[in-house]
DNA sequence: TATTAAATAAGAAATATTTCTTAATTAAGA
DNA sequence: TCTTAATTAAGAAATATTTCTTATTTAATA
């Protein structure tokens, strides 16, 4: 996503775009895989030093509802990152054959934690049985 | 890891076998993917309606001592997972060839979050440059 | 520029997580 | 069985996260 459609979405839903908002766009954007709603006050702070912590929360939810973040929680943390729009990460049913697309990526959640190797390129396969195969095999 | 054998590593280190610590055990060895520390403490009070959580942070981080289980932070909260032995998760230098095994697999977060589609077998493949050929890729 | 609905900071409140203290209990070996 | 160091439950304390209230400010449009 380009941070003009984002603009765009924001607008056609009557939200403004405020300078807080804008950073917090920005970084999300600048970002590869999750970051918990902290980590995205902490960047905001060095550009507005009085920035509000609920300011962040408000807006990463904000963001989450018209489809320019995804959500997730992991214990009682909040975390958010980019919609992705390519999906390289399917599941195969070994019955049926049909692909499924995963909407997240697993990989995303560690990314960051990986220091000492520059990531060119992942790749994510699932196989198993989906929903309609799993109770009839044969 | 078997049972067994984590019972040893505990024995080795002069750690008791208490019923509690037992159950904890139990827990991760029947789990794929990461747990929260209120998740394993939900559990064990299944079993013992007056643990304290205090005894399920203790024993986690025990077993992490010894090297049973691995812990991450995601935000504030600790997870935890029975170590893997075998990795099927690498990361491919694509200078220098070398294979780097991931400690970790990005799936384990989620795969309990995935309830559609019974998996059966799963394979990450990373590509990208490693600490030593990063800065010299030519 | 004036208007106004939306957004903000500040601070408090509500929850949730993690750690600590203490006294009682217990697993394991002698 | 006895001894003892390890472990536990209980409760409090310390920290961290998330939500709410209110008064003020501001972006966007007329």
């Amino acid at each position: 996503m380009h941070k003009q459609e984002a603009i765009k979405k924001l607008k056609d839903h009557n939200y403004k775009l405020t300078p807080q908002r804008e950073l917090i766009l920005d970084i999300m954007l600048n970002q590869q895989g999750y970051l918990s709603v902290r980590e995205v006050y902490e960047r905001v702070k060095e550009v507005f030093p009085q920035v509000s912590i609920d300011t962040v929360y408000r807006n990463l939810s904000l963001l989450k509802d018209i489809n320019i973040l995804n959500e997730t929680t992991i214990g009682n943390n909040i975390m958010y990152v980019m919609r992705k729009e390519i999906h390289n990460h399917t599941m195969r049913c070994l019955k049926c054959g049909k692909i499924f697309e995963l909407d997240i990526c697993p990989l995303e959640l560690w990314i960051n934690q990986i220091k000492d190797f520059e990531i060119v390129d992942h790749k994510i396969e699932i196989v198993g049985y989906c929903k309609d195969c799993r109770s009839n095999k044969n």
